[in-house]
DNA sequence: AGGCTCATGTAACCGGTTACATGATTAT
DNA sequence: ATAATCATGTAACCGGTTACATGAGCCT
């Protein structure tokens, strides 16, 4: 239940298509929330039954017509009352199938499991790599954008980064000691 | 798309009603993956049409009648191809509502953003404090379980506080960045 | 000729959540 | 009395995924 807020946040800074939208959700929270175009769609459509956004269609002649979505006043209400509201629960947050299967690994040998890790590990390295593009991304957004925006979005790349590296370490720590059962 | 395979994997240590898979799950992964009990039950109907597991009713005369469940051959195999199976998206485990709203939170005052970093750090701290039980829970199964699950379990529980414990300097250096603003 | 950009959707499905429903026995 | 334990489900809903459908114009 975060992609509407997220729509909300984007169509905050100017009025959008869903087109528009799904450019710049792929462009800037992929790596966090990588969103189908389809979903955007539908949620913009109960964003308007809710009121939170209104839309107008713009004729063009050369390119299709398109459907221009704008935030209402009930929209950025719902945006700042989100922005100050509760924290989501961290229970959520790590209910990955990687722990379910690591919690049943004791099923497997040791070498087994040392390869299980190795792997994550790899795709760990992998993932932190494709991120380092992330702050060229930031620098050329940020262009248009005030120091605060600037600092939240580094926050959330800082926090990918941070987290891939403790489950790099995690699984070294885990290949220690597996290695040191044999 | 975990519970089912969680459910096989309990069920490979020996045969379970629902209820008792139910009080595995809480008294053991709830941490990381909270299961709702009616929610077993659906899986398990769909593991018994699956044929991964097979179920005979042991009728009682104090207590209600029950339904025991057994793994199959077929479960068993599923369950070992999933373990030994390729990762999960490490993007998928970054998907939380929470980055979203730091990458919004640009919108807000600093001193809101700091506030609302505060507070997700001591909800961290609250839920690293609700995880130091878990070494006793450990050590209370172990005493029937082999050195490679007991280490297994191990991993989860040090996943989970590593984790948490990342949260924790991010907001921490989030916090500070924040205080240099101003 | 072939692929990219612009532009918007529908439909089936799926894992999971929330809430509700029932009812006997046993321990405090 | 009342709370907990044992025991199993149904129903409505919800956010999200996957796959599919359409179609004009522009660039190489």
């Amino acid at each position: 239940m975060s992609l509407p807020h997220g729509i909300l946040g984007f169509l905050y800074t100017g009025s959008m298509t869903g087109y528009d939208l799904a450019k710049a959700f792929h462009s800037s929270v992929n790596f966090f929330w990588p969103a189908q175009t389809s979903q955007i769609y539908l949620e913009l459509n109960k964003l308007e039954k809710k009121q939170l956004v209104r839309s107008n269609v713009v004729v063009q002649t050369v390119k299709p017509n398109k459907r221009v979505y704008s935030i209402t006043q009930a929209g950025k209400d719902e945006l700042f009352n989100w922005l100050s509201g509760g924290m989501n629960d961290l229970q959520k947050d790590l209910k990955t199938s990687f722990l379910m299967k690591v919690f049943f690994s004791g099923y497997n040998s040791a070498e087994n499991n040392i390869h299980m890790l190795t792997q994550f590990s790899k795709e760990c390295s992998r993932y932190l790599e494709s991120m380092k593009e992330i702050p060229e991304t930031i620098a050329f957004y940020g262009e248009a954008a005030s120091a605060m925006e600037i600092l939240c979005w580094e926050f959330t790349a800082d926090y990918g980064a941070s987290y891939i590296q403790m489950c790099i370490d995690w699984s070294k720590r885990c290949i220690q000691r597996l290695e040191e059962l044999s």
